[in-house]
Parts: structure tokens; sequence; C-alpha cells
RNA sequence: GGCGACGUAGCCAAGUGGUAAGGCACGGGUCUGCAAAACCCUUAUCCGUCGGUUCAAUUCCGACCGUCGCCUCCA
């Protein structure tokens, strides 16, 4: 089976055909940078991350943009983001901007999310954006009142096409108080008026102001990635009205669709409950590394579809980290067997058969709208194999081992993420430590000779203290720092 | 109120009209002086409840119970 998606615009499993032939342009809703992302920015953005990788797996060229909003989103308050942080901290909005960008980019770097091609922000976009605004006005699809200019819903019928709602029906909810001076109570703002102190703000026609909270997205994915592009995708908590919005403001204006696939990704959630700044549930992503390997939190973000939700906690990424472990351990194994292996033995069929399928079996998962935990599986069946045949035989050839090297590499490493590109090979090295290490163990080994069992422990304890492991395996003594 | 998602072993989580992947934990075993690590094996007569369709349902339909998301801040 070829690969295919599910649509959100259709609400069906589609089969994948981008709008030009071996190429993927994608465009995912990125963070409003104004504190240090949580773990459930992570889910969002690793789940996009492997829809990406396994596109370029499959051969595609992608280019792949991923928004930073940097002017800030209103709160409940009335207050904006951005401002509120600058002002506690007494900074230039940008300042917060800049500070929150480089933490949120760290955080993805150490995850192993690949880094868009480009990362456009509104604030280097303003001149695009009110030219849009524009057109939208002389279209007649938008409105100027105030200083403030507001989309027309009446203007384009499909709205809600996506998250499925009809424009009446939404009156019926409690909702905040509308603003008197919209035509529409689902009117929303494309520019807004900047009240005097307001620090971030930009000339226009209308006045000194500052864009909407969803014109960017439209504004911008259409400048690099032109209308139809293929794939949308972003958090499922933006569907409406973030990507309502989007769509609305880009089709009113074009006949073409805006894009071709919507592909969103459910939420993280605490005990059942969505991890979220305003519900303080949250674990930063900085948090959440001091605590477990990177590939752990992308195993367990994995683990689920990323269509559902993932429920947090310590219990799961635990499990995670084992599994993980277990894994690399296999990887490591493989590659210490390569370390003696002859340089010259080809593969043998025999040992290396079964790989075919295992790949056949992962793509096939992957294939039906990435499914992660089907496509784990079958990394994990294969570490069962390999395991099974570095029990059995002793000697692989150089080719089987690096034939089960590059699977591993291929479809753990490349697609999920979840390989770092260096394992810890052997203990880190160095002649004083070496040789004080070699002191000890040969300590211990005439203890153990002497039977003198609590001196050869108490060697092993006090090693183990300062994060030294002793091991002791058939074929001898070996010894590691712990990570 | 509207739109939508979910409820599978101790925990996490796939999946199928013909009788349940995988991970973690538990238990058993190999190895070890003992450990640790590693590896192997085992673990759901059953898929929220009650009805219906069917030769056959966990999988389709309906009702109900429970949990959650969105309804103009949110990845």
């Amino acid at each position: 089976m070829a690969l295919h998606v599910y649509n959100y615009l259709s609400r069906t499993l589609e089969s994948f055909e981008p709008v030009k032939p071996g190429r993927v342009s994608l465009y995912v809703c990125g963070p409003t940078v104004y504190d240090h992302s949580h773990l459930g920015h992570a889910k969002t953005y690793v789940a996009m991350d492997v829809v990406v990788r396994y596109l370029k797996y499959l051969d595609y060229q992608v280019r792949h943009v991923r928004n930073i909003t940097d002017v800030g989103h209103l709160l409940d308050s009335g207050e904006d983001r951005v401002l509120k942080g600058a002002r506690r901290h007494n900074l230039e909005p940008m300042e917060i901007v800049e500070t929150y960008m480089m933490s949120f980019f760290d955080d993805m770097q150490a995850l192993g999310v690949q880094r868009p091609d480009i990362s456009p922000r509104p604030s280097g976009h303003i001149p695009e954006i009110i030219q849009w605004v524009q057109a939208l006005i002389e279209s007649g699809a938008a409105y100027e009142v105030n200083g403030n200019v507001y989309f027309s819903v009446e203007a384009f019928p499909a709205y809600g096409k996506l998250s499925n709602r009809k424009v009446d029906e939404l009156e019926a909810g409690a909702r905040v108080e509308v603003r008197a001076e919209k035509r529409h109570p689902a009117d929303f703002a494309l520019w807004k008026r900047a009240e005097p102190e307001h620090l971030m703000r930009w000339h226009s026609p209308w006045g000194e102001g500052y864009p909407g909270w969803h014109i960017e997205c439209t504004v911008m994915s259409t400048k690099y990635l032109g209308q139809p592009f293929d794939i949308h995708g972003g958090g499922l908590e933006n569907m409406f009205p973030h990507n309502e919005c989007e769509i609305a403001q880009a089709e009113v204006l074009h006949d073409t669709t805006f894009a071709k696939y919507w592909l969103l990704a459910g939420s993280l959630t605490v005990n059942g409950v969505k991890m979220s700044k305003s519900l303080g549930n949250f674990l930063t992503i900085k948090e959440a590394l001091t605590l477990y390997k990177p590939e752990a939190i992308r195993y367990f973000v994995l683990s689920s579809h990323y269509r559902g939700p993932v429920d947090f906690s310590r219990d799961a990424l635990q499990a995670a980290q084992r599994g993980i472990e277990r894994l690399q351990n296999t990887v490591l194994q493989i590659h210490r067997r390569m370390q003696s292996a002859l340089p010259a033995g080809t593969a043998v069929l025999a040992d290396v058969s079964s790989l075919v399928d295992y790949r056949d079996a992962f793509e096939e998962a992957m294939n039906d709208d990435f499914n992660t935990p089907k496509a784990l599986a079958v990394i994990f069946d294969m570490v069962k194999e390999a395991n099974r045949q570095l029990d059995e035989k002793i000697n692989l050839s150089m080719g089987s081992l690096a034939a089960m090297d590059k699977q591993f590499r291929d479809l753990a490493g490349d697609v999920l993420g979840i390989l770092p590109a260096e394992l810890p090979e052997s203990a880190p090295s160095g002649e004083l430590l070496d040789g004080l290490m070699q002191i000890l163990l040969d300590l211990r080994q005439e203890y153990r000779a002497a039977r003198d069992w609590s001196a050869a422990d108490m060697l092993r304890n006090r090693l183990a203290l300062l994060g030294i492991i002793i091991q002791d395996n058939p074929t001898g003594t070996t010894w590691h720092i712990e990570s």
C-alpha cells in the first residue's frame, strides 16, 4: 500500500498524492514564544517531525515551513502574552521573543526534531500581511472599523468546513462579550488597532496596529509554499478557529484550495486533562530532559497514534525509557560484534532475509497514516530477532551485522529518531582513567580469586557510588560510566 | 446547547466481521561466587454496559454509563 493519510478536510483516509510529483510542501503552525515550551509542544512537533522524516524516507523532496509567532496573542485578561512578559521583566518585546524562540529551538534540537527549512515570523512579514488584508477589503470580504479590520464570515459560505461547524450554531455557546463594532459575532480580526500602551505596532493604512491572530499563517504559508500546498499540520486544538480562519482568508480570494491535506495531532494530557499553560499542569521540555533521554520522550510520544491523545505519567515515561534502553543495547551489541568481525565477511542470506519482511511491515504501518505504534512493534520484533541471532550465532559475518545495523539506523534512527547519532560505544578513555581502572579491576580480580567476596563487592559498590558500573561477563570484567 | 474523540491485560497502547500487535511491570529460566546488566519464555476465554444485525462482533448499528477536547488565548 502506498502512503495514505487521514485528511481532516474530508474526514477520511486518502491516498497521498502531492500537487507536484516528487515534492511535498508542508506548513506546521508553530508556537507563540513567550515562555519555555512544555511536553505538549513536544508531542505535536515530534509527531510532525516523524511525518517529515518519513516523507523524506520515501524520497520526497520536502519543503517544511514552521512559523514562530512573535507578535503576541491576547490573554483572557486582554493582555498580550509577549507584552506581559516584556513588562514583567522590563524588556523590549523582541527581547522576550528572542529568548524564548532560542529556547524553543534548543528544545527541538535536543528532542531530535529536524529544523524546518524556513521559520518565518509575522513581524518580518508586515508588508505582506497588510497587502493581504487590503486585498480582502477590496474583495468585500473584510471591513474596517475604528482602525480594526475584520473578516466577514458571511462572505465565505464554506466557513466551518474544516471543523464541521456552522456559523449559526456558534452563537448557542456561552461566549465572551461580542465587540459591538463587528457586523457578525463570528467575524474575526485581521488587523488590530494598537492602543497607546501597546508596544508592538506598525504603520498601516488603518493607523498604527498589529496583525490579527490568524492572518500570519495564511500569508506566510502562501508566500513560501504557494497555493495549494500539500500538507497543513499542527495541533488539533487549533482546528477551530485558527485553521478555519486560515482557510477562509485564503480561499475567499483564490479559487484554489488553500491546503490539500490537513494532518492534526492530538493533545498531550495529564491524568486525562490537556497539558496547558493555563491549567498549570505542565512539565517543560527542559525539565523532562533532565529526567528522561530524548529518545525516551520521542518513543513515549510515538507509542500512541499522532491523531489521538497521549497521557503523560511518570510510569509511562519510565516504561518508554526502559524500552528505549533495550533497543539501544541491541544496536550496541551489533556494533560490538562488528568490531571483532572479519572485515571481509559478506552477508549470509539466512541471517538477513527476514530484514526485508520487517522493512515491508514497517513501511506498511507508516503508510497507513503514520501508524507509529505499529511501526514500533515492528522495531521491537526486529530487536527480538537480532538478539536471538546474536545469542545463537557466535560468528555472524560483518556483512550480516552491517545489514542489521543499517536497518536499525534507517528505520529507528532516520525515520523515528529514537536512536541517537552516537551510541556510547565504549567507556570514556584516557590514560590516567584507564590505568587507574585497570589497577582496581586487577585488585578486585585478586580478591575474587582468593574468594574474598566482601572485599570484591566493596570495591564494586564504592565504584558504583561514583557512577562507575562493574560487570562480570563470561568473557571478562567490563566497566562503564553510568549514563 | 453545538461539533468531535475516546473507554482493550497491573500500567501505556495497536488492531481486526472469524476469535486479541508491541512496550513496561510481574512470574519462571539462562548466565553469575553473589549481584548487576543482558537474553529467553510466560501473562487478556476477552476488548465500558445493555440490546440488535450476522453462521460468527471486541470489530457494524442503537441506547446507556463514564472520561476528555473544541466552540474565537492555547501545540
